[in-house]
DNA sequence: TGCCATCGTCGATGCGCTTCGACGGACTGT
DNA sequence: ACAGTCCGTCGAAGCGCATCGACGATGGCA
């Protein structure tokens, strides 16, 4: 292993010249640093992580909460990760990853044996058990989501209450007068994942104000489940022309049922689906989104983070405002 | 901070014996091993990684490098990322996520700056230039995927080849006469990924082994492409009844074409894939598979990870065998 | 010419831990 | 009763680095 002293004697200097170098805290002359940097170079040196993180209390890493959850969102879930490693490179940082799974006692861990420097935290709940303890931490920590008391924690998200507007608004501007939202799973309901709560609000809410007709249904995304809440929702409202998909999972199975029953998109029914953007051209009708933006959601937890390791202290709540691109899944609906 | 000393001194013993007591490298007397578990629990102590790294040389840190193109098998990615992660948590260590995007530089990085005790590497292609580097390394290493030249890495994935085979074999035992791959994209290919060959081979082995006509052509994930896809099989030969899908992002165009075009699934024509067991249920025929086992691997890549660093120097290459499920999209040809 | 400030470099110290050698006490066999 | 063992514990050293105070050299100004 070449050490900071090997570099020393191979420029000729004192070990700390050589870290000073490295990080710039101190003026260096031109010649020297010239000196030190080729034998870094020659050397191959790196320094020892573990070392660093011991003398200067700073790791470089951040550390990752994912949900591992195979059953859903899973491109979401990849999309941002990607996002959020390539982000905290960027920044001379690594990504460690640990699992929803371990709960809250993980994020202690990591705090106090010192494997990261900060904390982001995707798929928060409504009232998530790891809220307190995030706060309790001292270590920065971002959410990706938002819970219903953040008290001092930085949080950001796409605004889904504007996201569910957006998709009303969109069906009542072409014309639309009844409507239904086909929404994330039962489960995720349950576990209060506040996602789902604020796109419905949305929903509901500007549903009223355009006076639209609207209704709402929890799916899973086995086939049959789709088959069962399609039955439904036209059983209850025959004259249904407009559908928001917020559950990116059933669009496969949706979309050939549809066809299966003879009902064509967009002439006989239009879709709007809340999903990733790549996701939208792979169906037989491109789709009418509103994009969950992953990729911007990690860049941006990123940048907060280095935010709060630079010694922003303010805690700040971001919602990314809705991004709705019109495709073919959507048409004014039949006279 | 609660370091050692302090629990050291509320146990009312040394450091070291506090260092012993856990690491469990020295014997120790039942009361003190009580007194100072007590302490550590009380005190809420966790060891500080970076000088436990820097004293040990051992960071109890796995390097998963991912490919995060997200255009291809972001499920497969995610399952194993899933399972890697719980495998190695379950040994005491935490994953650290690199892309391979960063190339081979990355690797050099992590180990010389000591930030992993070992690498675990995805998407492994025939001619990987990461190999030679891999090797010069001298950490552990498992690679995902087997390239032409291993050179003293172990390596795990599934038996492609086999794969192959066992997917033209059920076929030709059904009574298919005639059949074609959809392969994975032509960028796949380009790239020399070995799986797609592999999984190649042992389609055309088996076919001209059960005498079956067999073609086979990759396939881009679009609609569209999906859709000139079939055409050309088609048109080249219109006895077609069997298709191998080695595509997991096509299945859904895939299927809602063949609807389209009138062709029954398996009535008209059977299809096999090969694709995460999860994904077989969510299509409106369930799919007769040859598993994707990412999970296993991911178990399995940990597990060989944990060998080599128990000191287990030889270096092994798994295969998986495949394991096909019957489902409802294959059939035998109508007569 | 002499004094002080500034710049560039150095040496020493300590971060929290593991590990090695040492040491006292208890126990064995004779 | 004594030497020889083994067990449980301790103290010290050192892992590779960042950082602080110190110090010589240089240059500006009076």
């Amino acid at each position: 292993m070449v050490t900071i002293n090997d570099v020393a004697t191979a420029a000729g200097v004192a070990p700390s010249t050589v870290s000073y170098v490295i990080s710039g805290k101190r003026s260096i002359s031109p010649k020297t640093r010239r000196l030190v940097e080729e034998s870094i170079r020659k050397l191959g040196y790196h320094p020892h992580a573990g070392a660093r993180a011991l003398a200067s209390s700073k790791t470089n890493v951040l550390a990752l909460v994912v949900p591992l959850r195979t059953d859903l969102n899973v491109a979401v879930v990849m999309e941002f990760v990607a996002s959020a490693v390539t982000a905290a490179r960027a920044h001379d940082h690594d990504l460690l990853l640990l699992t929803k799974d371990e709960g809250p006692a993980a994020l202690q861990r990591v705090a106090s044996s010192a494997i990261a420097d900060a904390l982001m935290v995707m798929d928060v709940e409504a009232a998530d058990p790891r809220v307190p303890m995030l706060i309790a931490l001292d270590l920065p920590v971002v959410l990706i989501g938002v819970p219903d008391h953040p008290a001092g924690l930085s949080c950001v998200d796409l605004d889904f209450t504007a996201a569910g507007s957006a998709c009303v608004a969109h069906l009542a501007d072409l014309g639309h007068r009844s409507i239904a939202l086909i929404g994330p799973s039962p489960a995720v309901y349950r576990r209060g994942t506040s996602y789902a709560t604020r796109f419905l609000r949305g929903f509901d809410d500007a549903a009223k104000s355009h006076d639209v007709r609207a209704t709402n249904r929890p799916c899973a995304h086995s086939y049959e489940a789709v088959s069962a809440c399609l039955d439904e929702l036209l059983a209850a409202d025959p004259d249904l022309t407009g559908l928001v998909v917020h559950n990116e999972a059933v669009l496969p199975g949706l979309l050939s049922d549809l066809r299966h029953r003879g009902l064509r998109v967009p002439e006989d029914i239009s879709v709007v689906a809340v999903c990733p953007d790549t996701m939208a051209e792979q169906h037989p009708v491109a789709l009418t989104t509103v994009a969950i933006p992953a990729e911007e959601v990690g860049a941006q937890a990123v940048e907060m983070t280095m935010r709060r390791l630079a010694g922003h202290t303010t805690p700040e709540v971001r919602l990314l405002g809705p991004r709705l691109t019109r495709r073919d899944s959507t048409a004014a609906p039949r006279a």
